[in-house]
DNA sequence: AGTGAAACAATAGAACT
DNA sequence: AGTTCTATTGTTTCACT
């Protein structure tokens, strides 16, 4: 992957904030033509720093009230690519991480309701995913954004 | 907040997967002209289930290779509103959630390496934010989607 | 709420530096 | 890599149902 200069950084973060804008406004702010900056995305697109096009929609909105952390032992016998590929298939899962420190995989997942929780639970007890678990259910959310910055 | 009905979610599953879509081809998928796929946009919009037109991406390119969790047990003196206010305001934080059980925050961080996770937790001790805290260094990430459907 | 048509704005491509 | 020009495509508004 070709590294990012300071241009496609800004062209990005302008899209992250608003992917609306025109190629004439995001070139005003980058001192570049439309089709200049046209051609950027294009290649942002393409070199996949820029994965998609999308809309932040509000969970709650689509009634997907709740919001739950789940902390994973694999069972020995589970082999980890089964269990990467029953959460990346399975709708309820947002992210899943394999993370360092006490347990295997970090899960987040939305639901509609608490029994949403608990039938995604019993669904990894089904499979024999677990040797234990701990699930954290978010209260609230403070902060929640698609875009970090990169001035750090 | 007025409830949405099938063809509103129709539509913000489909602006999830490619918010480049023009009015006419959604207009084909939910059965409206594009006049009327753009109202409910709009609608959509001011009522806040679309929250922002983005674009995804990839934390590797901006130059943040690292993605860490954080759980942290707040200090008996620190007020839970200046530990979200510093956190929403830090360039690192991706996502602070209060959560139920043995921790109070879980807070997602994505930084250029590990010395910015160090940076970030000495920023947080130097506060005397943190009675207690364990952090988890994301080594992969299988699964990680702004978008998670409603079928659960 | 939705349609259809006309006016307007944005994008994509070609020719060129 | 970039610019400008233009054809094509997409969006917005409005009168009407």
């Amino acid at each position: 992957m070709t590294v990012m200069d300071t241009t496609d950084r800004k062209i990005t973060g302008l899209l992250a904030e608003d992917a609306r804008r025109s190629l004439a406004d995001i070139g005003e702010r980058v001192g570049l033509s439309p089709s200049a900056v046209n051609d950027r995305m294009r290649r942002l697109v393409a070199e996949g720093a820029i994965k998609r096009f999308t809309v932040d929609a509000d969970p709650t909105a689509l009634g997907l009230s709740v919001t739950a952390f789940l902390l994973v032992a694999l069972d020995y016998e589970t082999g980890e690519e089964a269990f990467t590929a029953f959460a990346d298939g399975h709708p309820a899962v947002a992210e899943c991480h394999h993370v360092t420190g006490e347990w295997s995989y970090l899960v987040k997942i939305r639901v509609r309701d608490l029994a949403g929780v608990e039938a995604f639970l019993s669904e990894l007890k089904a499979r024999r995913f677990l040797a234990r678990s701990q699930t954290m259910i978010a209260l609230s959310t403070p902060t929640e954004r698609a875009f970090t910055s990169a001035e750090n």
